[in-house]
Formats: C-alpha cells, sequence, structure tokens
RNA sequence: GCCGAAGUGGCGGAAUUGGUAGACGCGCUGGACUCAAAAUCCAGUGGUGGCAACACUGUGUGGGUUCGAGUCCCACCUUCGGUACCA
C-alpha cells in the first residue's frame, strides 16, 4: 500500500474529532491507582503560531497517554492558552485593537496546529486564562490569598478570621485591629522598587535595563528606581514548606529541585543590633550575618544605598557626597552592578556604630555591594574573614583584624591571614576574641562551637538571636498593564481597601479607545472612565455609600497559569474554580512535561499558590506535580562567516559538504544556535505535516535523541523516519503479506523483545531506543517477507502511541471495526526471550580475540574446555603460561596469561 | 567566579549501569532497476596497514583503580545552561 499520509491523518483527525475517542470522564469504576493525569505547560499563543520546539513535549505527553490508554488507564490530557501577555497590549497600542481580538486569533492558529498532529487531547476541556469564566476564578483565588494569614507555629495558612489579635492592638481600636490584620495578609498593598522610564513615563521589566543602564526600547539612559504602590505576595513565609516538600517530589529531576533549593536559599546565622554613636536618638542598625562567631573581627559596617536609616545616620558634612553615591547606584541597572564586582564603590557616612562584643567604634559606610532586599539591608564587615569585604577593606584602606588562627598546612597563607594581608573564611582556631567585661570568650574554640557560643552569649544579652534567612524575596505581584487579571480591590476614598466579595466577581475588563498608559505610569485601566468608580450603595465593606477607586494594575502572567492545571479536572464549572469531587478524583498531576526555563519560577510560584490552596482545604494533595520532566531545546542549524557575524539561511548554498554565502560568496561555518528570526532558521511544523506528515513528525521529533537532550533540527532525519513509516505502511498495510500458522520462531522473539522494549521505553521517557527497535523490527519483517496476524497487529499496538494515525489505518485495513486507542496493549511472554546459546566474547589479557557461540545452561568446567580446545586461543596462549580464568556467565571470558 | 549538565564515527545518537564500543537513523561509496533522473531495493562504511585472514589503534586530555573502564576515582581542557557582590 502506498503510504498517503495526507488522506489518512485527515481521516482519522476527524474520526477521533466525531467520535470524541478522547474525552475523559470522571467514572468511578477506575481505581484511584488506574487514573492518569498528563499535562503539558501550556502555550503562550504568540502570533508568529508553533514552531517544532513546541510539539516536542506535546508528542512525548501523548505517547504516554496514547500507551497509558491501552494499558487500561483512565486518562486526562487537556490543553488551553496561557494567554494574557504583552504583545497582544503592544498591538493594541499601535492599532486600538481589543486584544481579545488578537489573542482569539492566535489561539486558532495554535488550535489548528495543534490539532494538526493527531494529538489525543480531549478538546472539550480547553480552556484559556482571558476567558471572563476562568479568569473569575483567578480572582477568587486572589481574594483567598488576601484573606489568609501564615501561623508561624502550625505553620500552615490560615484565614484571617482565625487570626488572633493581641489584647492592646484591641484596645487600641477597629482602625488598629484593621492594620494589624493588613500587616499579617499573604497578599499586601506597598511601596516597592520597580525601574522607571522618564523618557517612556513607563514602569519597565527587568529584561528590558540593558547593561548600559538604558531602556532597550527608547534607548534612553533616563532610566531609575523608583517606589511605586505595588501588590506583593508574602511567599517568603512558605520558604521552609517549599523547601521540605522538595524531598518528596522522588519523580523530579535532581538538578530542578538543586535550582529550586538555591532559589529559596536558606542561611542560617544571626541577627545583632550595633548601637550608633553620636546621633543623640537610640538608633540601632540590626544586621544578618551567617558568621556571628566573627564579630570580634567586625571593623566597619556598609548600608545599602536604599536603607531606610540612612538619611539619619550621614553626618551633614557628608550629605552631598552620600546622596550623590545613592543617586549613581539607582541609576545602576543590576548587571551594571554586577560588571562593576571587581571595583568596589562607596562611601563613608561620617558615622559610627559601636561593636556589641567590645564596644569599640566602627566606621559605617554605604555600598551598592550590600542589597536591600536581602537580610536586613546591612552588614556587618569582616574583611579579614570574608572576600568581598576584605577586597572593599583593601580598596578604602579600611582595619582588617584577623580573630582567627587558620587551620591549613600552608604556612605562608597562614602567616599572610595572620598578617591581615590574606583572608580566610574557613575553620580554624579563634585569637582575640575574647572581653572579659562583657563575659565573653572564644578563643580556642573551633567555628562550629564559636557560632553557638556567641549566639547564646547575644540572646542572653537580648542584642541578637539565632535568625534563618531565605534569599526568596515578596514577589511583585502587580503589572500596570491593560491585558492581564484585573485585581477585585477596592480603594476607598478614606484610604481604605477592600477586596471583593465573592458574589461581586469577575471583575471584567472594560473595553477602551486607547490602550496607551495613564499619566504616571498607571496601567491603561486609568483611562477606563465609569469603570474606575464604585459606590458602596449597599454598605457592604463599611459606611453605605462609600466612593471608591477600581484597582487598575492587573496581575502578572504568572496568575493564570498559577492554577490551571485544577482548572482541567472541572473546565466548565460556574459555582466553583473546581468541584471538589473532581479534584479528588484527578489529582496530583501525574506527569508534567515543560521546558528546563520555568524550572524555578513557574514551578515554585504554582507550589506556592497549591500549598495555600491545600491549607484551606481547597485542594487535597500537599504538592500539584508528582512526576516532573524537563524536555530539551530543540535547535536549527545557523550559520556565521569567519568573523562570527550571522547570516540568515536563505542566504546560505552548500556545495561539496561546505557552506558558502549567496551573496559574498563567503565559505561560511555551520553552527547550531536557537531558531530566530533574525537568523531565518525557524522551522514550521506546518510545512513538514504538509511535505512528511504529522506521524514523520512525530517519529522524528522522538527519534533525533533522548528527550532531556537539546539536539539540532535536521530535515534529512526527517526524511529517514518517513521512510520507515512508508516501509511500515508498505509491509504492514498489505494483507497478502499475511500468512496463516504458526510464526516464525526468530520473529516470535524480535517481535517480543520489541513489545518489552517500547513498554519500558515508553515508561522511563525513552522515545528514541523504542523507535530504533521497531524500525529493527520492521526490517526483520520484510526480510522474512511475510508474518502472521497476530504478529503484525502486536506490532502495529506497539507503534500506536508514536504514528497513531498509520496504525489506526493498518488496523482498520485488517478488518478492525473498533478505534485502536483502546485496544489492550500486547503483553511480551517471557518463554520467547529465553537464550538457548551465548556467544561469548572471549579475551586473552583483556583484548578481544575471538568469539564462541556455547550453550548457556553448560558449567564453567565445559566452558573452560571448549575455550582452550580453540585454535585461536592456542595461538594467543603458546609460551604462555595461564594465570587466571575469568568466566561472567551470559557475559564474557577472559583469560589472564602472561 | 560559583552551581549544574555534557564531551563517543563525517552527522544525530546506542551501549542491559564495570563485561563484544559505534545499535538505529542520516550521510557517503558501490551495485540493481531506469533511455535517464528521482524514488525504491541490495551490499559496504570509526581510523591506519593488508588482496585477504588478520593486526594495530580508537569514547575531550593526562594519570589511577580493576582480570576488564565510554561507564568508577583524581587533575585538567572545552562546550552548553543557570546565576549574579546573598552578608
Amino acid at each position: 500500500m502506498d503510504y498517503n499520509f495526507s488522506e489518512i491523518e485527515k481521516k482519522w483527525q476527524a474520526f477521533w474529532e466525531e467520535n470524541k475517542t478522547f474525552k475523559a470522564t470522571e467514572d468511578p469504576s477506575f481505581p484511584k491507582n488506574r487514573r492518569m493525569y498528563v499535562l503539558d505547560m501550556f502555550p503562550y499563543p504568540s502570533g508568529s503560531g508553533l514552531h517544532v520546539g513546541h510539539p516536542e513535549g506535546y508528542t512525548a505527553t501523548d505517547i504516554v497517554c496514547r500507551y497509558k490508554r491501552m494499558m487500561g488507564f483512565n486518562v486526562l490530557h487537556p490543553m488551553g492558552w496561557d494567554a494574557f501577555g504583552l504583545p497582544a497590549e503592544q498591538y493594541a497600542i499601535q492599532t486600538g485593537t481589543h486584544p481579545a481580538v488578537v489573542t482569539n486569533k492566535n489561539c486558532d492558529t495554535f488550535r489548528r496546529q495543534i490539532k494538526s498532529l493527531g494529538l489525543s487531547y480531549d478538546w472539550d476541556r480547553e480552556i484559556n486564562t482571558t476567558d471572563i469564566k476562568y479568569y473569575k476564578w483567578t480572582q477568587w483565588i486572589f481574594a483567598r490569598l488576601y484573606n489568609t494569614w501564615f501561623d508561624e507555629k502550625l505553620q500552615k495558612g490560615r484565614h484571617i478570621d482565625e487570626l488572633d489579635i493581641p489584647a492592646e492592638i484591641l484596645q487600641e481600636g477597629a482602625g488598629s485591629v484593621r492594620a494589624y490584620k493588613d500587616s499579617k495578609r499573604l497578599a499586601y498593598y506597598d511601596d516597592a522598587q520597580v525601574w522607571w522610564c522618564n523618557k517612556c513615563k513607563i514602569v519597565c521589566a527587568n529584561e528590558e535595563i540593558l547593561n548600559d543602564g538604558s531602556h532597550e526600547k527608547c534607548g534612553s539612559r533616563e532610566v531609575e528606581r523608583r517606589n511605586l504602590k505595588q501588590w506583593m505576595l508574602k511567599i517568603p513565609l512558605y520558604a521552609e514548606r517549599l523547601l521540605k516538600g522538595l524531598d518528596e517530589l522522588k519523580e523530579w529531576p535532581e538538578s530542578v529541585k538543586e535550582m529550586q533549593r538555591n532559589w529559596i536559599g536558606r542561611s542560617t546565622g544571626a541577627e545583632v543590633d550595633f548601637e550608633i554613636d553620636g546621633t543623640g536618638e537610640e538608633l540601632k542598625l540590626k544586621v544578618f550575618t551567617t558568621r556571628p562567631d566573627t564579630l570580634f573581627g567586625a571593623t566597619y559596617m556598609v548600608i545599602a544605598p536604599e536603607h531606610e536609616l540612612l538619611g539619619k545616620i550621614v553626618i551633614p558634612e557628608n550629605e552631598n557626597k552620600v546622596k550623590q553615591y545613592v543617586q549613581s547606584a539607582s541609576l545602576k541597572s543590576d548587571l551594571d552592578r554586577t560588571d562593576l564586582a571587581k571595583e568596589k564603590t562607596g562611601v563613608f557616612t561620617g558615622r559610627f556604630a559601636l561593636n556589641p562584643v567590645n564596644g569599640k567604634k566602627i566606621p559605617i559606610w554605604v555600598a551598592d555591594y550590600v542589597l536591600t532586599g536581602y537580610g536586613t539591608g546591612a552588614i556587618m564587615a569582616v574583611p579579614a574573614h570574608d572576600t568581598r569585604d576584605f577586597e572593599f577593606a583593601q580598596k578604602f584602606g579600611l582595619q582588617i583584624h584577623p580573630i582567627m588562627d587558620p587551620a591549613t598546612p600552608d604556612s605562608e597563607l597562614r602567616n599572610k591571614v595572620l598578617a591581615g594581608e590574606a583572608c580566610w573564611t574557613e575553620d580554624g582556631v579563634y585569637i582575640n576574641s575574647s572581653d572579659d567585661a562583657r563575659g565573653i570568650d572564644i578563643n580556642g574554640l573551633n567555628k562550629e562551637q564559636g557560632v553557638a557560643r556567641i549566639t547564646e552569649w547575644l540572646e542572653k544579652r537580648g542584642i541578637g538571636k539565632a535568625k534563618v534567612n531565605y534569599k526568596l524575596r515578596d514577589w511583585l505581584f502587580s503589572r500596570q498593564r491593560y491585558w492581564g487579571e484585573p485585581f477585585p480591590v477596592i480603594h476607598w476614598e478614606d484610604g481604605e481597601i477592600s477586596v471583593l466579595d465573592d458574589e461581586e466577581l469577575p471583575v471584567v475588563l472594560p473595553a477602551l479607545e486607547k490602550y496607551q498608559p495613564g499619566e504616571k505610569g498607571e496601567s491603561p485601566l486609568a483611562n477606563a472612565g465609569e469603570w474606575l468608580e464604585y459606590t458602596d450603595t449597599e454598605g457592604r465593606y463599611g459606611p453605605k455609600n462609600r466612593k471608591g477607586r477600581r484597582e487598575t494594575n492587573t496581575m502578572p502572567q504568572w496568575a493564570g497559569s498559577c492554577w490551571y492545571y485544577l482548572r482541567f479536572v472541572d473546565p466548565n464549572n460556574n459555582e466553583a474554580p473546581f468541584s471538589a469531587k473532581n479534584e479528588h478524583y484527578w489529582m496530583p498531576v501525574d506527569l508534567y512535561i515543560g521546558g528546563a526555563e520555568h524550572a524555578v519560577l513557574h514551578l515554585l510560584y504554582s507550589r506556592f499558590w497549591h500549598k495555600v490552596l491545600f491549607d484551606l482545604g481547597i485542594v487535597s494533595t500537599n504538592e500539584p506535580y508528582t512526576k516532573l520532566f524537563n524536555q530539551g531545546m530543540i535547535l536549527a542549524f545557523a550559520y556565521e562567516t569567519k568573523s562570527g557575524s550571522k547570516v540568515p539561511s536563505d542566504e546560505v548554498e552548500e556545495r561539496d559538504g561546505k557552506f558558502w554565502s549567496k551573496i559574498t560568496g563567503e565559505e561560511l561555518l555551520q553552527i547550531v544556535a536557537k531558531m530566530s528570526k533574525t537568523l531565518k532558521n525557524v522551522v514550521n511544523p506546518d510545512d513538514v505535516v504538509k511535505k512528511y506528515g504529522a506521524d514523520s513528525l512525530r517519529l522524528y521529533e522522538m527519534f533525533m535523541g533522548p528527550l532531556e537532550a537539546t539536539k539540532p533540527w535536521t530535515e534529512t532525519g526527517v526524511k529517514g523516519v518517513f521512510g520507515f513509516l512508508s516501509r511500515v505502511c508498505k509491509f504492514f498495510g498489505e494483507t497478502s503479506n499475511i500468512t496463516e500458522g504458526e510464526e516464525n520462531p526468530e520473529t516470535l522473539k524480535l517481535l517480543h523483545q520489541t513489545i518489552k522494549k517500547v513498554q519500558s521505553d515508553i515508561e522511563n521517557l525513552r522515545f528514541n531506543t523504542a523507535i530504533s527497535k521497531m524500525m529493527e523490527f520492521t526490517n526483520h519483517c520484510m526480510k522474512a517477507g511475510k508474518v502472521t496476524a497476530n504478529t503484525a497487529m502486536d506490532f502495529i499496538k506497539c507503534l500506536a502511541p508514536f504514528a497513531p494515525h498509520l496504525a489506526e489505518e493498518i488496523w482498520h485495513i485488517h478488518g478492525n471495526k473498533e478505534t485502536l486507542a483502546y485496544q489492550s496493549f500486547p503483553e511480551y511472554d517471557e518463554k520467547y526471550l529465553v537464550e538457548h546459546t551465548f556467544e561469548y566474547p572471549v579475551s586473552i589479557n583483556g583484548k578481544l580475540r575471538f568469539k564462541l557461540p556455547l550453550p548457556v545452561d553448560i558449567s564453567e568446567e565445559e566452558i573452560r574446555a571448549k575455550v582452550f580446545e580453540h585454535e585461536t586461543a592456542q595461538k594467543w596462549l603458546s609460551g604462555q603460561q595461564v594465570k587466571k580464568v575469568i568466566i561472567v556467565p551470559k557475559k564474557i571470558i577472559n583469560i589472564v596469561a602472561g
């Protein structure tokens, strides 16, 4: 039979759609361990459509789903759109088109393209984060976050109504109670630092700020950090839970867990208060340190340029200098600060602090190597035992006071450290670390003992305490954009804030005439006229007829993707985000596949929301995703000149295995690079489907290499698997190749090997080797000429998850009426896999000399005898003495002689 | 700098986890079919030497452990990804 893929694929896609073959139902007859929820990271539907990178993960999950259905599982496999995002909004600014129009168009393209690949999604569950029926529930979840506080003792989020209000707060009245509650909520509204472009008058993202401190879009250097009122989420409160939870995730890649651990960045140490000298007030500077044991070596302090006490600390004479420094620091991008890493900057405030362990006066500096977002925004500097402090002290001629005798055999290094000429951060024995008057002495102790002793002393004196610190910061959860979920929030004219009751949801995005940002960098929603106004006619949130203004910020793109996996279990529910029944039925997600770029942020944010929902009893599992897998990136060949400049792929021609520029005639180098518009090396799946069919595309994506590897796309590779499918079609699609009676034992053995290999490779997501085994089997069958119907059908079932269209077609050619999708996957029988002989490789002194087929059940004695009988063995052993014979049954024979 | 992953034919990649290196596919070479080409089919294909049998050599580099190392250990080199002064 000719392989008419386009006809076959059209036919079966229509069949599956008409028959709703892949519709998932909450059928109670499947026990929990026979249900499977397989999820892809849903895409942002960009205007350029799918590229061949998308179907890689989608094909992998599809193979697993189709296989699991054949294994008798009830499978949930949904798809949707993460459709809020900046490009649609920018298009709206330029053209005045509502972003929803563009978004829907893009979704249509994505849907059409994905459907053309024959992926077995249940399209009745399609969701879209920009759908009002969806984002109503995103707002609902935000309201839950707002109304939750974190009980440190129970390590659990609880409803704000369960918060105990201290008696003194109660006494102060309703205002204080409200403020107290607000200070405990997981979501809060406060000043936060954002990048601000003075020219564009808008807030910009970190990535828009270039290395030289200029704004990517307008090129001006008029960018600075500004404080703006923002919504923030207190994710650090869940740091410990998020960290511990990683240990339970046995089926997550270790590398992803490691990245999340580093991101959370737990470190233990102490907070210490330093008195500030001579301000006339009782001012204290709080620092966090992981090395409280080195307090005796603290010779100066550094505070961040943004530190709130800076104004009070600076002495009048230094004010100008410091102001200038702070100003220049605010103009630096993070990368700029980094570039200056080797060249540390800072200025002296003119003020001194008192070292609590010995009362010595130490200068307070301001420097941008101290960050306001980490710890307390201030450090004690111990140049003798901290590399950065050492560099800084050397540059500015600050005192270096060693307090630890290094435990090192390198006496030169040791002497340098003791002379204050080198820095030592490892363990050793303390020196110069006692103060009789204050009753503290750690001389002679080691690091571990020193940390414990000093921390205990600080706590007893009430000037410090042991403290766990996290790198993880509060999550800035608002954007000054139109195309995002509106916050269900009212700002009252009296300054109070309310989150709307559930009955008032959704807050629908109003249509606008113009999508330009509002005055002072506000979201375009600030132009929404009447929509902005809110009057509390019923007195729901306070006094009757109080007037307010709606929140004009919107939520970031993360919001919709933080919980979409939950909506899929019950996507059309209008009463709740999802029913408990369906949540119990499907959750947690059994397999989650997506790109490695989401290893930290998306996965951490979504675990955070999930844990809050778990604490509130809204979901039943502690973690959302049982097994996670990161697919690798698909790259494409690109070309560059000798000098390294890139040449678009359509300006390249190949001659004699070399590459030449069509324009300059210069010889070019072939390199492997990310697909990009500028390199013109983007491969569109539509073209591949048209030329070779969806089954070939699917198969090639999987055959290229291991799923997790990054690998380059080649069209000749697609041709290769296309050839394979054509042979399959030609041989198995032809009923005259089917024979009656017993199957040939060789074929039967290879068939059962194939079944076994395909099965275990799918379970382990190693699709490339499964495919090569099927190729081997097909090659064998074509040589054999004929196979039995059983053999052919078992093989077609193995192929079905990979190339479902062709498999269905062949299945039906052989007279079957039902869809192949729910036929049971063949079982292999060990009895066909048993080998009766084994061809032993025989090595002499580790070098392979000959091969010797032997029955597997003979004794070592017999093997020995047979080996020494062999003429090649005699040749190599003549004149040698045999010292040892190693026989590993069914593996190898090695003779040691000399 | 630090963390992580990886270096195997001309190319993408296999290798039962310490036991025959190069499965499978691409490419290439030769042959069949054809007036010819494409397609298809058959055979060969790590390198060096040899008509061949065969021998030597070979998994980034240099050491080591072992009867035996692509796989384990030590040092180094290269590439890719992540990260940015984290106190």
